[in-house]
DNA sequence: GATGAATGAGCCTTCATTCAT
DNA sequence: AATGAATGAAGGCTCATTCAT
């Protein structure tokens, strides 16, 4: 009698976790977590509701896995993906717009687990660990790697760093997507800030009064 | 007919709405929005849980009201509450101290709205021309009395003020409230970047790569 | 348009608990506790399935809301209702009669109730003292208004009293509801066991090896 | 081909049948019918949950496998394990004792299959052909074996023999498991319950109303 | 045949909203 | 106008049963 595709009932786990960390994902981004049910998110990936609670143990066990899912595959490499630039000031506006771009791709992820935060204390440290201390490790290595970072105190190439980083989340995340400003704009005034900060460090002999020579901006 | 201590048997309605409004931030930003019941904020404003659908025609209007009531607070003005600095770079430093304090000071109101803008654009703009456009508005005004920064393009102006006011929301909200940043440790880190970033534009002529070896006071 | 009888919303809460009780204890003998859903419960009691959790706190608590307002009513006194019998024999049997009506009115409470003990210790204890040491308690008192019983040892007088008790649940309520004999047949027998026992006791000295001459079988 | 321990790698059916069936009276007694889960079943058997539907077509077929596998069993021959005694008044006693050892044996089954015979009239009649109707015939066949008994009118031996029954049901099962009084306590009083029916007996000629003036020492 | 992964109906419970008082 | 008792829709979760392997 029914001719159309009936979705035979297979076994194969791995993949109905990852439709269901996926689903999730989508809704509890778009919709809320709360305000997402178990019943949508089983539907979306189109398998039976019961497996989110024999899987995950439930909706609070989906975030989790959410979350964890996502840090493993944080460690998306920038080293192998952005060649170092010429100079520091290019180098700087290059990693902006990279955090920029990493922020955008995230948005869902960030867009899950940012109000979660708020509510739950443990899930803040997750995301300190994971967006914020590793991504500014990995920004702050490669400044180190330019004449003029090396020269400054610890303290401010730290501060550099987070520049990078907060600058791409604000630019890359709350700006275009809690705040719905224009995504185009948002970048165009990171890259303004970026070369703004850029510059001056380039020209300027960073609190130390050691003339520094290289500096030769643009 | 009684003049002596009227003190009214009830309270009159602005009252009880304002007691609702400030029970219901309270609430929400702890618990969040779907997970705060009706009765639990009537319990803590100490009125009768049909007042929230009479007033406020149910939990989603009283949200707005929430926000509605914020948004006219907010014009807690710059001018009259800190001097000018001296100097530019002391100047950047002190804003985005201030900053940083406002942000901790709606850190309630904050942590219940960007959950909400997730969802609902049109809270996202009201966040727009609440925390960012207004508020810059505001910084730009304070810099331009300062000569570094009237010779700076309006872009970069621009960009100075949004530096001042992304970074006041990040080190005053998202890292001490979301990510669970130590608040000192942020603020320190907000004031180094602060520094540099002020130090930088006073030693350097902004916008020309003219090289000019002054500065490097310490 | 709707010309039938639109049950009001009314507020009575004593009545409505009432209803609640009765519905589930007729549910619950009938259906066996978890088999009985609260909808059908709200249903019988013709109100809404969320007073069973506002006013008991759930299931579970209407279980113990019927246990409660039964153990309340359970001290109909058997002295107002029934008078002391002439001889011994007789009251023997008319006492066994009396607890056979008595556990058949019960039978509906003892339904729902022994299943529950049989899971849950402490239900046990309260059966012992409701329906075992207080009902054998007012019998021993009627049997010690005879002299032949003030004459028995105080074990035997014990014994005797839960003879009738043990009588009466055997054949008020284990033989007609649970294994489903005739009434009648069940009764019929328990009255010849009383005869049995109360013709010998009176017709013996009790528990004194006093040698009775008597003994002509037949 | 292999004649050396084939210990098979599975179990036969039979065997795995039985498993089931044992698993599941130990957990129906001891958390209720439908408390237990098939999986809870199938872990205890230590066999696949699927087997229940294979072997007995579902949870309720399993029940009915107990019943019927108990009911097979039942007969275990008072003959063959306890000699009569000497005097109709120790056999009395001897019986009871021996009712009430059974009772205590069974009362798994039994806590399985009352609060079911409470739902189901058809396992009513299962208990009382094997709990009553079986037991009681062979308990009277013992007793007739006594000259006091044989004596007896029909209605009377077979009230005795129910009173057997009744009294190693209730102080074997009911009041141990049920209404949890001590057991040694229990059976005590179902001793002492027992010596009083058994003398009297012994010592009165029975149905018959002979006027015996005695009594009313103290 | 045996297994246990997958299904999904149905449960208890919560809570915004309504409305009799 | 204010109250909070009553409503009932909808949610997360359980678990007997089915069926691909």
């Amino acid at each position: 009698m029914n001719l159309l595709v009936v979705k035979s009932r297979t076994r194969n786990r791995a993949a109905r976790e990852q439709a269901l960390v996926t689903a999730a994902s989508q809704l509890f981004a778009s919709l809320g977590f709360e305000a997402t049910t178990t019943r949508e998110i089983a539907a979306r990936a189109a398998c039976a509701e019961g497996l989110i609670h024999r899987y995950f143990g439930g909706k609070a066990g989906l975030l989790l896995a959410i979350v964890q899912s996502r840090v493993s595959h944080e460690v998306m490499a920038l080293n192998q993906r952005v060649w170092p630039a010429a100079t520091l000031e290019e180098e700087i506006q290059q990693l902006v717009e990279w955090e920029i771009d990493r922020m955008w791709d995230d948005r869902e992820f960030l867009s899950v687990i940012i109000p979660r935060a708020l509510l739950d204390p443990s899930l803040g440290d997750v995301i300190h660990r994971t967006c914020v201390i590793q991504r500014t490790k990995a920004i702050a290595e490669r400044l180190q790697g330019f004449a003029e970072c090396s020269a400054l105190p610890k303290a401010e190439l730290d501060a550099l760093a987070h520049f990078v980083a907060v600058t791409g989340f604000m630019f890359g995340f709350i700006r275009p997507v809690v705040v719905r400003q224009d995504r185009n704009q948002a970048r165009e005034m990171a890259v303004n800030l970026a070369k703004m900060m850029g510059r001056n460090l380039c020209s300027v002999p960073a609190s130390q009064p050691t003339y520094s020579p290289q500096a030769s901006v643009r």
